[in-house]
DNA sequence: TTCATGGATAAGTGCTCTTGATCCATGCAG
DNA sequence: CTGCATGGATCAAGAGCACTTATCCATGAA
């Protein structure tokens, strides 16, 4: 059977208005509708009633005692809906839930997004961090910061910038060995968890493809992050994404003995369900990313 | 701009089901309708939003914070709207409005309506008495009882009985004549209201055509109520509907020296909207006057 | 692995709803 | 009292949407 048959929403709608009118014509008018319609929509509702809801004078309706029992409960019921539909509104377009890796929220994100709140007083932002990939159709969340190719099925992606790397260690753990001319120096000090894939890559691209880490001390911290931290402590040379670092580089706590950038193909990148691309926060969001980022691609 | 579009209602009633539920399919099963469309109006509702309502996780659905936020109110909305719904419907089945004539009204209808009420407790009943001849669709009514022919367009209705009159008086005052043994008797007394038209339609039909009642003192009570008040009271003879006075003639406050009963063609008659008639309390009405008028036709 | 469950997707269709044209009754102005 | 403006009813026809059927896909359980 029809929805529609035994509960007729768009009638009570529209009742709800021509009995605030009094009137079917202006009642069309507030609705976008014509007269016609309002009359077969009240008509309707009076035959799933039962009842006639108003008295049909000339030039003028008014509510039969039937109508205007049913009236004000009918507006009730509305606002409280419309009420509902605001808000959620509202909130939806308040707050915003990022989800990146964990180093790009703590190095990067952390340092700027403190910008885009105050240039979006009105957006409230939410930082999940986690290493897996989400789905957006099964977790809650309105953006991502991947490191990746670029290319997800149904997701919008955004270019942010290169995920390349580079060996990294503090400027007193360099001068134990008298400095760091050259890449082969490096190994003479302790590689922070050298099964990093990214050591390979970094050497061979340094032109030292030989370069045997097996057989090294192995200590996965287990997460970009903290091998920064230890770098930072002295215990050792660590391979880093630069741009993260730039502040402790800075400060003298880390610096990048090479120019020499290597990269595994990934890279970071913006990204969000297609179908939402023109909502109010992901575009805000979109624009301060553009802005942000130098390498930033649309 | 297409209703719908800008407040799905129907999207928003499925939605309340579905996260009452936590299923499309079980919603389909009570909305009656197929889990594909309920599929097809939550992603339609979640479009005019702009925000996902449902986390798809496998094998069940869940709300998101969005969703989670909406969904009391919207059920709050539509309980209000089917309490409504309900409660006019109750009303609306449980007031009977109906407009009589006032002599048939304070003579027949005052007579018998106890037993429709007891036959019909949840049924109450409102009497409006009113000559003229009311029209549905701007007087708030439900029934009318009506002489006429019987023949109202876009009403239904059903004859009740002849309306036909005969001339009554009290036996205290044909006493004082000493009877009144035939039609010319009657011309010896106080004629009640001789300019009505009903007395030479009688004298005519009783074969005294010329009967001249011309000239004869008029005293026009205007309703026939007070025609028989007058007879009772032994005033004069009146030209009544016998049926009207069944009691006063069991109580010897009247009699009828005639069988002869003449018409003027027009009858009494239970009237109502044609598009009315299978109302609970209509039926209700029609099948009590049915068995209580053995002159009731259908 | 295979089956059962629950949802998404695609395409077709019936029907609700809307529109536009016209009619009718009434109240008001001249 | 006549003509006009207002507001609603009615009718026929068409558009678009709300559903359906059929199919696919992923996951959790046996």
């Amino acid at each position: 059977m029809k929805l529609s048959r035994q509960f007729p929403l768009n009638a009570l709608r529209v009742f709800e208005v021509a009995a605030r009118l009094k009137s079917f014509t202006k009642a069309g008018d507030e609705l976008g509708m014509t007269q016609t319609a309002v009359s077969y929509q009240i008509k309707l509702l009076e035959d799933t009633i039962g009842e006639p809801l108003f008295l049909r004078r000339p030039r003028q309706v008014s509510l039969t005692e039937i109508g205007e029992r049913l009236a004000p409960k009918v507006s009730d019921a509305f606002d409280t809906l419309s009420e509902a539909m605001a808000s959620v509104r509202d909130q939806s377009e308040g707050t915003l839930t990022i989800h990146t890796t964990a180093t790009f929220g703590s190095h990067w994100l952390a340092h700027h997004i403190g910008t885009f709140q105050l240039e979006n007083p009105g957006i409230a932002v939410r930082l999940e961090t986690s290493q897996e990939v989400i789905d957006f159709s099964r977790t809650e969340g309105d953006v991502a910061i991947r490191s990746g190719k670029g290319t997800w099925p149904g997701l919008k992606s955004h270019f942010l910038m290169k995920s390349h790397f580079s060996p990294m260690l503090s400027p007193a753990l360099a001068a134990t060995i008298g400095g760091v001319k050259e890449p082969a120096d490096l190994l003479k000090l302790r590689i922070i968890d050298p099964e990093d894939m990214w050591w390979p890559i970094w050497f061979h691209a340094a032109g030292l493809p030989e370069a045997d880490l097996a057989g090294r001390p192995s200590s996965q911290f287990g997460a970009q992050y903290f091998h920064a931290a230890a770098a930072i402590a002295g215990q050792g040379v660590a391979i880093l994404r630069p741009e993260f670092y730039a502040d402790d580089v800075a400060l003298g706590r880390l610096y990048q003995p090479f120019e020499l950038l290597a990269s595994d193909g990934s890279d970071y990148w913006l990204v969000y369900p297609e179908s939402r691309r023109n909502t109010h926060k992901i575009r805000a969001f979109r624009d301060f990313m553009r802005k942000m980022m130098p390498s930033f691609q649309d």
